[in-house]
DNA sequence: ATTAGTGACTAATACGCATTAGGGCAACTG
DNA sequence: CAGTTGCCCTAATGCGTATTAGTCACTAAT
């Protein structure tokens, strides 16, 4: 009567099944599977085995409930939709992201969202309903919002990109020493002969186009050049090309554009030659960012090249040495570095 | 003594809390927030504004637990990780599915794993573990094991870019026609004067690569073309360069390339430019996927151009109906539409 | 006036797991 | 030999929600 005549699943085994297959209560389960104490050797093996048998597996939903998290960490993208045109590093970073996290069975929330406000209220709401553990912040911006809800929160988080922050000691971090980065591209520059460079820098208020940004002025200065400038984006190709059009036209253009990421740095190129100016031999090119786009435009472009991949496994181990109670940390990963091909050179007017 | 002196974070309320505050008991509270009847009017607005005072938020732990479903959606992605480049694709796949999953506060569970494999074994433990209610399957291959297993387990799921398989009536499906798309693009190619075309496929594998393959076949034996075939490849930029190179240094080269994916027709056309033909004079080029890559070269790519968001957003849409009870459907996505730009032209010998 | 019915609510239970509090039983201890 | 300890195990709760089975007061029908 019950039983209509609907497909039948496949039950899910649970633990009361182990118990009674094993002929032991349900407690003795849990200490056998769980490594507790309380049981002996042999029963835990039984129970072990009847386990594998039945092919069981705890209901994360039972476990959240009983204490235990929600064995999953959250992950927010804050881009307006069409942002999120070709770009890599995201689901590079998420690649090496989850091979950490499948290692532990963590689960991985991913969630596109428009605005950082938009990204709090998911992490209120995430906290609300017990869905995650911690989760994994990415660009971060200067005045940032996210730090502090998150410590309000108690949700422990990784920072990924963002410099080690005194004012909120809960939080781990892992960056990259953009800083130094930029010193060096600077300095390589300077040696080929460029005096004029423009950074077509990315969004403003991310922490790392200003560290970038501050660190290109100080460079300029402590050399008395004058004419070396950032300007900011939104990191779309449109955008790379309409800057790299302007600069480009002007009475003494640059002679070394450094673009902060892929997209425009080839848009840029393709823009450069459009109007004329050769690679690298009118204008070097440098792209902070490495990528197969890289290599398929002609001159291929010189490029920063970090390891993203690397850098999502180091991220997800630091939240998870925080998910085990470790304290927060801020580990800093290997500066980029510049991988030189054909697009930039000496400089014309040196 | 309990307490210790760790930061308390903001402890979570629950049903329990509200009923306090209300004066009524737990049971009512969830009749009222749930909508069902045995509350009065005037009690069930009470209920709310203390839930909405109190930041109250279902436990999805809780919900799943007492059998309302874990209120998540999974996503994997089998790729190995170095093949995740450049691919605008599913970044804009998932940010649709994001839009449509995000008004109902459902959850996206993302994995990205090396094979289908692993992929079928990570169905099997969200299953076990109760952590999704139905599933996005995405790559579906011509032999493939995943809507087997699903059946098995009873996961609702979609399959993206399938054809409709009637062996499988619990899993719905949305589809782009790429036969009809084949067609019309070999006709616009015919028409110009293209007798020699070679289509640079995906992976062999991939139900949607054999449907093209197929198509194409079919199209040049309809009109007695012997010197028209497909070529299987990875999708990497390497790859299509390989082939290209390949192919155009043959006596008798072809005159137009059909490329799968954006990746592979920029680096293609790179190469082609680089043995001396010219694009389009020499030789035609068609993507089969549009993105800002296909206008960083010169000339512009011409396209098959779909709507991924909306494609996503189809996808969402079918498994939430699903989720809701509904019935499996095979749903047709919009035949992609070529935009012509400068890549294609008049055949050289026509 | 007794009964049936209804609306508004409370009590009790289930879901699957972890954990705490026991309950026997054997081997020591004094 | 009673008392203690240690081992292996079972019984009983709790987590937060949904649901089912009552309870109670009051109205409508016989």
């Amino acid at each position: 009567m019950a039983m209509s005549g609907k497909r039948s699943p496949a039950r899910r085994p649970t633990m009361k099944d182990i118990a009674r297959h094993a002929g032991v209560s349900q407690s003795a389960v849990s200490f056998a599977l769980n490594g507790r104490p309380g049981v002996s050797e042999e029963t835990r093996d039984r129970v072990r085995r009847v386990a594998e048998e039945l092919g069981w597996r705890p209901s994360t939903a039972a476990r959240a409930l009983s204490g235990e998290g929600a064995a999953t960490v959250g992950f927010v993208l804050a881009r307006p939709a069409d942002t999120l045109g070709v770009d890599s590093f995201f689901l590079q970073l998420v690649s090496g992201i989850q091979e950490v996290l499948a290692e532990r069975h963590l689960g991985l929330l991913f969630q596109v969202v428009e605005d950082i406000g938009d990204e709090c209220a998911v992490y209120r709401r995430w906290w609300a309903e017990h869905r995650v553990d911690g989760v994994l912040v990415v660009d971060p911006r200067t005045d940032d919002p996210r730090p502090d809800l998150l410590d309000e929160l108690g949700l422990p988080a990784v920072v990924i990109g963002g410099a080690p922050d005194e004012r909120h000691p809960g939080l781990s971090t892992v960056w990259a020493d953009d800083a130094g980065a930029m010193a060096s591209v600077v300095d390589g520059l300077y040696a080929l002969g460029h005096r004029r460079i423009v950074h077509i820098a990315g969004l403003p208020g991310l922490a790392h186009t200003e560290r970038r940004v501050r660190t290109l002025r100080a460079e300029a200065g402590r050399r008395g050049l004058s004419e070396v400038e950032s300007v900011s984006t939104d990191y779309s190709d449109a955008e790379g090309a309409a800057v790299t059009c302007r600069v480009l036209k002007r009475p003494a253009p640059p002679t070394a554009l450094i673009y902060d990421n892929d997209v425009m740095a080839v848009a840029g190129a393709a823009t450069a030659a459009e109007l004329g100016f050769s690679v690298p031999a009118d204008v070097s090119v440098v792209s902070w960012e490495d990528s197969a786009l890289c290599r398929m435009v002609k001159p291929w472009l010189s490029a920063l090249s970090r390891d993203s991949v690397a850098f999502g496994r180091t991220a997800a181990r630091e939240l998870t040495a925080l998910l085990d109670g470790g304290s927060a940390r801020a580990v800093r990963v290997p500066v980029p570095r510049l991988v030189e091909r054909g697009s930039t050179g000496v400089a014309r007017d040196a």
